[in-house]
DNA sequence: GCCGTTTTCGGCCCGACTGTTTTCAGTCG
């Protein structure tokens, strides 16, 4: 898939010509389209070949002759002439904390410096010292960026920053004048990667909220501290931004931090044809104040239903938000049980029982126990013979337990030809079949496909659980044919997993909209191998969300009879 | 370079903080 590849060259592009100075507009022109490709839910090539590249926001005449130009000669002539005219490297500059473009062209035309290496050595050689515009404090913010930089904090999953801005949220709960307080950003978006953290709250009294949040324990370092914004660093690393607004304008101020910035632009534009100015105080016809307090009045004033924050990428849910016919996203009280769970009698820290409890406790009114299968001996895999006793196990179970049913599954194994690791004559015994790959992932995008292709032809298979089989920071996803695999799901009336658990998020936002698109039904589970994994349905639904899922659109918020009837083949 | 309820030209989202200036440019979000 180019998309990413594409993404990245325009905004290359964008950069250089930043650096050159260029039309202004022209440089956010190349920013917008790379944001803008990059939150496409649509394989660009495909795009291409239908014609409906110009249907992306951002997307003119050019820039889809360029982007078929990138597809059928893997360049881009006008980008590969604009490097010719900077010298390699020079781009990596950009990337320091602290260095934009003016920085970066002064530190090139001054002193030739043109990557991060020989900026350090010039630093490191006082040849900053003297130049025009830089100083003692510039210097020294311009070695601590390249010390972030090389400490190579990237994006954290969405799990880790939830953590992190609890760790903020809790302590700043409470705070006498403080009157509400909200994560804001991505995070509130719910993006499965976060750079960082905002947090925006409303008070009278700004200057002492912020304070606060600067002398937090863990801030380790104060970035920038103003009377309303401040940004530290933690201990870990993480960059949390505090922003502190008047309680009139709080829903102004959310809208304009949660973002995405495409999201906001186009809402501006918006205000603009109305008359109408937005910024993070409120909407203002003239310099009168006109709404602000609440997202949803602006939205109201806006002609729009409300957007849920995780639609807001720009990616057509403005349109539909105009016409009021968004769809209502799934949320996690929809869920009525879990489908995918481990216990003790494979590789699970907890018995059939303690799970069970465990999701009644949760509301839940049924919850699947598929253990791994024979073949997969280092996860503790049951045997035949182990199958019939832990059916009964579960049977006392439910004779026990009456609120939530404990159904029979197995997470049986697809082996690296695509067979599965039980007979049909047991695989028909179970209440439900979750079909996974765990081994054999440096096969061809040809092979792995077909093996999970014919898993979806076996007619006790109902789930295909993690099918890319990626594990965030350990293993990336391998390659499949997801849209073969989407067609050989619907055909065979097989439902594909989002695993919830957090260094999975396998499917994820975008195959999320893919499948719903093309009519197959999707399940969130989350794979737990403890009582207390079951809380990770969240992150589940955090993808679901972003893959503008409804209820309808996955089995485990139907009743456990409706369940079972719809998974049947 | 994009875009159009001001439609093929002439606009283009908006503001806080820092460091370097002494009124503002650069960076960031």
């Amino acid at each position: 898939m180019l998309n990413l590849t594409i993404a990245e060259t325009f905004r290359n592009i964008s950069r250089l010509l930043e650096i050159r100075q260029d039309n202004p507009f022209r440089i956010r022109a190349y920013e917008r389209a790379a944001q803008a490709i990059e939150g496409l839910n649509e394989d660009i090539e495909i795009m291409a070949g239908k014609g409906t590249l110009r249907e992306i926001p951002g997307i003119g005449k050019d820039l889809e002759r360029k982007i078929k130009e990138f597809i059928e000669t893997g360049k881009i002539r006008a980008y590969e002439e604009l490097k010719k005219s900077f010298p390699d490297g020079l781009l990596e500059l950009l990337r320091i904390p602290s260095v934009g473009p003016k920085t970066a062209k002064l530190l090139y035309d001054e002193l030739q410096i043109h990557n991060v290496a020989g900026l350090e050595s010039a630093i490191a050689k006082g040849k900053l010292k003297g130049i025009f515009g830089i100083k003692e404090k510039t210097i020294k913010n311009i070695a601590s960026g390249i010390r972030l930089l090389k400490a190579g904090k990237e994006r954290m999953p969405l799990s880790v920053a939830w953590q992190a801005a609890e760790s903020f949220l809790r302590p700043l709960q409470g705070l006498p004048g403080l009157k509400k307080i909200s994560c804001a950003g991505s995070l509130r978006r719910q993006k499965e990667t976060i750079r960082d953290i905002d947090i925006l709250v409303a008070t009278g009294t700004p200057q002492r909220i912020i304070r606060h949040f600067t002398r937090l324990p863990q801030v380790k370092e104060i970035i920038a501290s103003g009377s309303t914004k401040s940004s530290v660093r933690t201990a870990d690393g993480i960059q949390v931004d505090c922003r502190a607004v008047v309680e009139k304008s709080f829903g102004a101020a959310l809208l304009y931090f949660t973002g995405s910035k495409n999201f906001n632009i186009k809402l501006r534009q918006i205000a603009i044809q109305k008359g109408l100015k937005i910024n993070e105080y409120g909407v203002f016809r003239g310099n009168a104040f006109v709404a602000g307090r609440t997202e949803a009045e602006i939205f109201k004033l806006l002609g729009m239903e409300y957007i849920e924050p995780e639609l807001r990428e720009d990616t057509g849910e403005i349109a539909l938000a105009q016409k009021g016919t968004l769809p209502k996203l799934i949320t996690q009280n929809d869920l009525r049980g879990d489908l995918h769970t481990h216990s003790s009698w494979s590789d699970g820290n907890n018995t059939i029982q303690e799970m069970a409890f465990a999701a009644a406790k949760l509301g839940y009114s049924y919850i699947a126990i598929t253990d791994h299968s024979q073949g997969l001996k280092i996860a503790n895999g049951l045997s035949v013979k182990d199958l019939l006793k832990k059916r009964k196990e579960i049977e006392k179970v439910n004779n026990a337990l009456r609120r939530c049913r404990v159904l029979y599954g197995t997470e049986v194994d697809i082996d690296s030809q695509g067979r599965l690791d039980y007979s049909n004559e047991t695989l028909k015994e179970f209440d439900i079949v979750i079909a996974a790959i765990h081994s054999g992932f440096r096969q061809s995008k040809e092979k792995l496909t077909r093996r999970i292709l014919k898993a979806c032809d076996n007619k006790y298979v109902n789930i295909i659980s993690h099918p890319t089989g990626r594990l965030w920071g350990t293993r990336d996803a391998y390659e499949i044919d997801f849209d073969a695999i989407v067609a050989g799901a619907r055909e065979t009336n097989t439902a594909l997993e989002v695993n919830s658990y957090p260094l999975r998020l396998d499917l994820n936002d975008l195959h999320c909209r893919r499948a719903k698109e093309e009519g197959v039904k999707l399940v969130i589970n989350t794979d737990s191998h403890a009582t207390e994994h079951l809380a990770a349905a969240r992150f589940g639904i955090a993808v679901a969300r972003r893959g503008w899922l409804t209820a309808k659109d996955v089995l485990n918020t139907l009743p456990l009879d409706d369940l079972l009837k719809a998974i049947k083949k």
